[in-house]
DNA sequence: GCTAAAATACCAACTAGTCTGTATGTTGAA
DNA sequence: TTCAACATACAGACTAGTTGGTATTTTAGC
């Protein structure tokens, strides 16, 4: 993969996420990833093609990161549901100066109504790590909690907006405390969802960061 | 107050809503209200104040419903806290294929980080929100569960970020359905956290509204 | 109560600048 | 010499905002 196509879609990553679709130049993209617009339009046949590529990019990383983050080696799935929520917590950019948020999620916001392919890619993307989580939830509950009512897809559902929504309001206070604060709320539903009296499950290992 | 501005506002609130402040042409508001460029620039200054005026008459919109909302006049603080969910669900659209958000959410993505003013209205604006729930919360808590250890400020932010994270989700599924799922979940955290049995909160007459 | 002046409410056309995308040129490697 | 990988320059469309005007309403003097 060209080196000079990577950096376009990083920039093209890092400035969508910050500023949006529509106030994202390809002058300012080619600008951040020091290329003129020949070298754009070389590599990309529209802004919108970039936009594409660039959820692709960031789906990718995120896959990759996640897939090798440390819960997953948890032997309990109710272990990985918490080392999960500390690793996300711990990835999301802490108390320094908020200056991003979740590049799906405002690309949703912006062009969910305009934009059918890019809706859908944003689409595919939360059913999948939606999915994701709900399967370790299922299997969590089929293991400690087999008789209890909750469905994992909707929990899973319940995750995703709890971090949409908390990157928002991370975003107008300009720091993530927001989104640790309802993760903390979140965690003490599932614990009550899965039976925890408060010592299994906060005495594992992973579950102790709060960053 | 001119009838002409009150369109253009209602232009800007709607399409602001649907695609966002930049993908907003300040023609396309004019079209909308059917008025002129010059009419517009008769009421505001440039495309920055309309936004602010968008986002007072939304939030005084808001403030106006909510305060004239059945769920007020009851009594028991608990009751207003689930009745209160149960208005925002029949208010948001219901089944029919979604075509707005939140104006302060979609703002608040796109400007945060680029318009301070802006920034600081939609803070308020949550704040707000948030604060006149956390009042109905702390006296639920203080009748119905004093010494229980949540904080209602905490709650009430969960409950923001809910809102508009099920908001995102539902764009992107065109369908509020989420919304109401998530709400289910936050009403049974309630219950939990309030040591609702099921019997009290989910027998009162506003709570079993599910659209 | 009438009228002239002034302010308000708008409209149509225009400007200056920005944005995406194209057309064409250059360069270095195979 | 050919071709991929860029760079430069620019075209065409679009956008926020301006200008200069006209119709309408409000105000003020008599």
């Amino acid at each position: 993969m060209s080196d000079t196509r990577r950096k376009l879609v990083d920039a093209g990553v890092k400035l969508m996420r910050a500023h949006g679709y529509n106030a994202t130049t390809v002058d300012a993209i080619c600008a951040d990833a020091g290329v003129t617009k020949g070298g754009f339009f070389h590599y990309f046949k529209s802004k919108d093609d970039i936009a594409h590529a660039a959820i692709t990019h960031f789906f990718k990383e995120k896959s990759e990161s996640y897939e090798a983050a440390p819960f997953r080696k948890l032997a309990d799935p109710l272990d990985r549901v918490f080392g999960r929520l500390d690793y996300v917590q711990e990835n999301s950019g802490g108390k320094e100066r908020l200056t991003k948020g979740c590049l799906i999620g405002v690309l949703s916001q912006e062009l969910a109504f305009t934009n059918p392919e890019i809706r859908e890619m944003c689409r595919d993307f939360f059913t999948k790590v939606g999915a994701d989580f709900a399967h370790d939830l299922a299997e969590a509950k089929a293991l400690h909690a087999p008789d209890a009512t909750f469905d994992p897809k909707g929990l899973a559902q319940m995750y995703l907006a709890i971090v949409q929504g908390s990157l928002i309001l991370a975003k107008l206070d300009g720091s993530n405390e927001i989104l640790g604060a309802n993760f903390e709320m979140f965690r003490g539903q599932l614990k009550s969802l899965f039976g925890v009296a408060g010592s299994k499950a906060t005495s594992t290992p992973s579950n102790n960061a709060r960053n």
